[in-house]
DNA sequence: ACACTTACATGATGGCCATCATATTTAGCA
DNA sequence: TGCTAAATATGATGGCCATCATGTAAGTGT
């Protein structure tokens, strides 16, 4: 049964969005393309009339997700605390594209690889505003090292079994973003 | 064909050397059990002699690959030079197997899961080590923070499609963390 | 209104891969 | 020196999944 045009395009969005849920949640090669059009109210069939092949899929996934929408303002700091909480461990599907996502994108085609990079350009760059108190010079390097700081904490909180131990590395990890900001507003 | 029981032990080291490399290069997912068989130099057959299944295998090569073998002294500045470097990001199947695994760990089994933990704790006792210089109470914001910038930093730049982007991830990183340990001394 | 296109559903198909069954050879031991 | 058990090889098997083939009904434009 044919949709309208409207609805076509919504399917598409909505095809979309669970796939980016579902990828974040349990990753690339753990999620069907079944499983995909289900969690978007339809059946396989009609899959590839959106897309060429799951690989297709994958690198659409990521520049949909990875689009930052906006967000204007905002804190820096509050961003990081935000970031790096239990709250945000715990909710990978809805969390960051990057910090779930990233790792396997290596393993990825030319396309998808090619999202990640302008995902990853756009965040950059968006850090950098936020940080309008530094100098010039410092913004890149806060940007980069806080990122980095941030995803990685993120995974290996993930990563880990003893909640404990995954809840220091959080902690300490703000901390010592933290730290990294003042020493360079400081100069 | 029987082998002697040094032999089987060999074999078996081969096994989980062969398969660390080879997650490390192409992930869990992409790796089959008669793929890391054949590049220890055996057939798929006898693999159930040695591992009672792939979750098992991977398990057991996590435990392996994070049992951090001695490495005594060592600067730590150049530790983290080495590590934020092209050649460690171009060397995946021979690099940090926490950086190339730890992301896929998170949808491993438990057993994997808790080889993940023991192993950073490891490391980042290592690296608290590596940092006398340091306050008791700095010490561990720092190994945290640093390992975490470097983990995120080496896969975000192996995520990434441009040459350019992925150098200034590794350099930017590499200052940001110097900065870190500096204020972190001088107080 | 009508024809025609098209978006989706249902139902194959083929390949890959983890796991198992059986054969073979030889180490380990008396 | 033979007997037995064990380690590995060869060769299935079964399930999952990406992709394709075909049917069907409803939008779309004239």
């Amino acid at each position: 049964m044919k949709v309208s045009r409207e609805q076509m395009a919504e399917n598409r969005r909505r095809i979309l969005d669970a796939a980016s849920r579902l990828f974040r949640d349990k990753g690339f090669d753990a999620v069907g393309v079944a499983e995909v059009m289900k969690a978007a109210g339809l059946t396989h069939g009609g899959f590839y009339g959106h897309f060429s092949s799951k690989d297709d899929l994958i690198a659409q996934t990521l520049a949909h997700v990875l689009t930052v929408d906006a967000g204007g303002g905002g804190d820096f700091r509050s961003y990081v605390d935000a970031y790096l909480s239990t709250g945000h461990r715990d909710n990978c599907a809805g969390g960051c594209p990057t910090a779930a996502l990233a790792a396997a994108v290596r393993h990825q085609t030319p396309a998808a690889r090619a999202a990640m990079t302008q995902g990853l350009r756009s965040q950059l760059d968006r850090i950098g505003e936020a940080l309008p108190e530094l100098d010039v010079a410092d913004r890149r390097r806060v940007a980069i090292g806080s990122f980095a700081a941030m995803v990685g904490a993120m995974i290996l909180a993930r990563a880990v079994d003893d909640p404990a131990l995954s809840d220091e590395v959080l902690e300490q990890t703000r901390d010592w973003i933290d730290a990294g900001i003042n020493t360079a507003s400081a100069s």
